[in-house]
RNA sequence: GCGGGCGUAGGUUAGUGGCAAACCGUGGCCUUCCCAAGGCUAAGUUGUGAGUUCGAUUCUCAUCGCCCGCUCCA
């Protein structure tokens, strides 16, 4: 009955529909940069708001919070990410592998037990002269052809200031979560919220990928959907499972297939510098696993590391026995535009039909959760001339939600192509309909109609909407 | 950044040193139309620049862009 997906069947759907279009795509393109389209946006919200109302509307435990993508330098400094996301590369001829410089110097040194000099500081120039004086060889293939020092910053840079000389270098933020901890002390204090408790956040983050590709799945510029979830030391792991379920529990509640969801631990040498334990949940998509939400227990690295950085206390005081601490934090970070994608994959549906004359023919469909669906209906009205009763109808039900109107081609060709955007609900507008007030609501998946009157139309549809 | 492939309508593809095509899709009109019906009709194409040539979408060069592979992660 269903056929196997494809990249190439979704990106051409994606294009075809209104999901998504290639990026500046009059100008010939901007590789990996992606706009949604008319239909997208309503989805991709639609997405978003879906894991809002989890995590910030129907939690206890949780706060919402809206930080600018520019930050104080300091920041990044602070976060680790000025170290650690601009490093002087350079790859073997050889073999291909990749170094840093400074650590195949500092390997050497230390190897060769020789002083280990401070490379930090050094120049390019210089790392590159001391690797070909020195003769280092590379630890993979043990050749000592390189290439020279390509910096690769990850972040993305950019100016604040008009003139040229007062201008200062800012980067664009490259994860959200750095937001959140620099204003741990406001929420806390402003929402007199306890430990423990959230901060939740969806925004737009810049990293300067070196390998970016398949479609929406890694792209320079993202959106994340991120929680930082504060705890008191010692309870992370509790949590941090208890996040973990719950972010499964999201996934399964919209409608995804769990055969297409997995967990995986990281080992603990894979663990960031940060993190005390990582699992990802992984989706199966046409290209492979990949990830699309990170789990971490990022212990209280972030919010001692902003203390120290900026002089400010970063403690918490439990208001019941007056004890001092730095909270634990437990991320569950969440790429909006991956687990858009993977929801689009995860809908994707082709149907053979066999008409009255064994004629084949394919229905594609999109059975997207009504609650993730670009527009919850659509007002079809039979006949063109029936447009003074279908109009009032898609007029009334605007007011509640996204409809859509459709009245160019035959019937049946208005239905599929709102089977191709997902639409959960058909409203058939007919010559009875002025007589009798009642419409047909076909069902997307079922194919199943029913007939009841307009007025009804809106609790219908609305009751099917609640996840 | 390196290697490989590719640029003809919105999509899929044909074709030629001399008027650039088909199918699908899209728009309009007709038919009281419930699952891609039919008829009529309309709009729309050789990535960009230079060279060779009387003439280039075709040949040459450059350029731009896209796609696929290689150190990580949302």
């Amino acid at each position: 009955m269903s056929k196997e997906v494809t990249m190439e069947k979704i990106v051409a759907l994606c294009k075809n529909r209104g999901f998504v279009y290639p990026g500046s795509e009059i100008y010939g393109g901007l590789a990996n940069t992606w706009d949604y389209g008319p239909v997208g946006v309503e989805f991709k919200n639609n997405v978003k708001r879906a894991w809002w109302r989890k995590f910030v509307q129907e939690s206890k435990y949780n706060v919402g919070l809206d930080a600018a993508i520019l930050m104080n330098p300091k920041t990044w400094v602070a976060s680790g990410h000025v170290g650690g996301f601009s490093d002087p590369l350079i790859d073997c001829k050889g073999c291909q592998a990749r170094f840093r410089a400074d650590k195949l110097i500092e390997e050497y040194m230390q190897k060769n037990g020789l002083e280990v000099l401070p490379v930090d500081g050094w120049s390019n120039e210089k790392l590159e002269q001391y690797i070909s004086e020195n003769g280092i060889k590379c630890p993979e293939c043990g050749k000592k052809e390189f290439t020279g020092i390509r910096q690769f910053n990850l972040m993305f840079k950019t100016f604040q200031g008009v003139t040229e000389d007062s201008r200062a270098e800012l980067f664009l933020r490259p994860e959200t979560a750095q937001g959140i901890f620099v204003n741990f002390k406001n929420v806390q204090r402003t929402s007199r919220k306890k430990v423990p408790f959230g901060i939740a956040q969806i925004g737009k983050s810049f990293r300067n990928e070196i390998t970016p590709g398949n479609f929406i799945f890694r792209i320079r510029e993202f959106e994340q959907m991120e929680l930082e979830f504060f705890c008191k030391p010692g309870t992370d792991l509790e949590w941090f499972d208890y996040w973990k379920k719950y972010c499964v529990k999201f996934l399964e509640t919209l409608g995804m297939n769990m055969d297409n969801i997995r967990a995986r631990d990281h080992d603990p040498e894979e663990l960031s510098h940060y993190s005390n334990a990582t699992t990802d949940l992984e989706y199966l998509f046409p290209f492979g696993w990949g990830e699309l939400w990170g789990i971490a227990d990022r212990t209280d690295f972030d919010l001692r590391q902003h203390s120290e950085f900026s002089g400010q206390e970063m403690n918490y005081v439990d208001p019941e026995t007056n004890e001092k601490y730095i909270p634990y934090c437990i991320e569950p970070s969440l790429g909006a535009d991956r687990v858009t994608l993977a929801f689009l994959v995860d809908a994707y549906h082709e149907e053979i039909l066999t008409d009255a004359n064994g004629k084949e023919d394919t229905r594609v469909v999109m059975q997207f959760h009504p609650a993730l669906a670009p527009f919850k209906a659509a007002v079809l009205p039979l006949a063109k001339k029936l447009a003074p009763v279908a109009e009032p109808i898609h007029e009334e039900l605007s007011k509640y939600f996204m409809v859509d109107y459709d009245a160019a081609g035959s019937i049946g060709k208005r239905y599929r192509r709102e089977d191709e955007i997902g639409t959960p609900f058909c409203i058939c507008v007919d010559f009875e309909t002025e007589v009798d007030g009642c419409v047909t609501i076909r069902d997307r998946d079922t194919m199943e109609q029913v007939r009841i009157p307009v007025t009804q139309v809106k609790e219908y549809i609305d009751s099917k909407l609640v996840f």
